[in-house]
RNA sequence: GUGAGAAUAGCUCAGUUGGAUAGAGCGCAGGAUUGUGGCUCCUGAGGCCGCGGGUUCGAAUCCCGUUUCUCACCCCA
């Protein structure tokens, strides 16, 4: 009986060139990552259901739609995790490291579950990475993390992106705010589209969020956030932005941007691409969140971080045509013998590459000399190794240069270390 | 969850008003060239035409259902 299944709507499988790419973003990320000193942390791929509820929000989208929420053979209600700061934040309560030096500063790579409609860029598993610092209000952090968001584009190679960047203030503030915001509101309520109408009474922020033409036109003349800060509040804010401009660090104040996770206090940050055709365009995002830690049973500790979409990047950087360096320029070597009966030297010559770390194959089907190198040129080898019934006879191997053509004639009973020399001879920019 | 479009070879796609043995380019494999690679030429393999049903003498083509993808909305990475 045959199985004729594909991989789940909205999963996708990775390979190829893709994972070069998918490489090279999480390579790059742990090395900045270890650069600003921040250390990794695993956490399980589902939690208990409340983790996500309580601290996302039982009234955003996440949780009323979007969670793969199961039951284990227990009853228990498990929820694959759709971010990554729940976890984290209650692993940093149950390990206790608040008694550890403050702040501590970790950060994670991996799968994230949303069930959604899967389009270009959003899918119902993806990848996610990102930082966490725990312990601390300075709002140097807050700048710092952005400053790690903002190199690790950089660092693979993009120019254009943009960084959004809004405060939605403290608890007290955001009150007050709300409360006027409401009564601006009410008398246009019935000029707004019916999502709005809903958020309205359960998350009156997200109508910032509306694309609706008519609702944008009734904000227009809306009172904003900014200016309902609270004495503390803003000066956290402006210092935010003045450390930003001594790391000369360019940023776009928007009084729209308003996040989908209700933990975000003050600075919320979002880092987006024009250059993507589709509506996915935010790369990265993140804020503070200073009554998280508390909520999940731990002392009342203020934190910031973000997170950035592993897919999302890949895709651009593949569509922006960008050179990701591979670490890949060892000399790799084609092996190619002529008769199966070989093989014995062949194994030879094989362990004694591979011992010194030489990327090599060989042809396992053996067939002609003339195809063989013609897959050698195609497969990027930089030096073949012939060994046919010459070379058996004699004990020599032939190595050939692809590039220059130049083919040498070692011994290998006695000589076989010269192969290094020449190796390490050849024009690619590393050398061993 | 709402609305729209698409699905044909490994990939990118042709396929006319329903009348084929379902095609091309690229890729893969073999040969021209018995142990020397980029070009060229020749040859070959590879298809439940997404899946299921219906209309019809006859369906890749029309209709219904379904799955998946894409796009927009919602939301987000």
């Amino acid at each position: 009986m045959v199985m004729n299944v594909n991989a789940p709507r909205g999963t996708i499988d990775i390979f190829g060139e893709d994972i070069k790419y998918r490489n090279f973003i999480i390579d790059t990320a742990r090395e900045l990552f270890s650069v600003f000193n921040y250390q990794e942390i695993v956490t399980p791929t589902f939690e208990y259901t409340e983790v996500f509820t309580r601290s996302i929000g039982e009234g955003t989208d996440i949780v009323q739609k979007e969670m793969y929420t199961f039951e284990d053979k227990k009853g228990r209600s498990l929820t694959l995790r759709p971010e990554g700061t729940a976890s984290v934040v209650r692993a940093f309560v149950e390990n206790k490291m608040f008694q550890e030096h403050l702040p501590v500063k970790l950060f994670y790579i991996g799968s994230m579950f949303r069930y959604e409609r899967p389009q270009k860029g959003r899918m119902r598993e993806f990848s996610q990475l990102g930082v966490e610092s725990i312990g601390t209000n300075n709002p140097m952090m807050d700048v710092e993390v952005i400053w790690l968001l903002n190199s690790l584009f950089k660092e693979l190679g993009f120019v254009d992106l943009v960084l959004l960047i809004n405060s939605i203030g403290c608890s007290n503030c955001r009150e007050s705010f709300v409360e006027d915001f409401k009564a601006f509101i009410l008398p246009h309520l019935e000029k707004l589209c019916p999502d709005c109408r809903k958020r309205y009474t359960q998350n009156p922020l997200r109508i910032f969020d509306c694309k609706n033409r008519h609702c944008r036109k009734v904000l227009e003349g809306s009172p904003r956030v900014l200016s309902y800060l609270c004495t503390d509040c803003r000066e956290h804010f402006e210092k935010v932005l003045g450390y930003l401009d001594v790391l000369k660090i360019k940023y776009r104040i928007d009084h729209s941007l308003v996040r989908g996770f209700d933990y975000y206090t003050q600075t919320i940050f979002e880092i987006v691409s024009y250059q993507i055709e589709s509506a996915q365009n935010a790369l990265g995002g993140g804020g503070r969140y200073n009554n998280l830690v508390e909520q999940f049973g731990g002392p009342s500790l203020p934190a910031v971080g973000f997170a950035v979409g592993i897919d999302r990047t890949l895709m651009l950087l593949k569509k922006l045509c960008i050179e990701v360096n591979l670490n890949e320029n060892r000399p790799r070597i084609y092996l190619i013998v002529l008769d199966e009966e070989y093989s014995s030297y062949c194994l030879e010559i094989l362990q004694y590459l591979r011992e010194h770390s030489y990327t090599c194959d060989t042809n396992y089907n053996a067939k002609k000399l003339g195809t063989e190198l013609k897959w050698a040129e195609k497969g990027g080898y930089d030096f073949s190794i012939i060994v046919g019934e010459d070379e058996v006879k004699t004990h020599n191997i032939t190595v050939k240069d692809m590039k220059t053509r130049n083919q040498y004639r070692i011994d290998w009973s006695t000589g076989k270390k010269e192969i290094l020399t020449l190796l390490s001879r050849d024009t690619s920019p590393s050398r061993r």
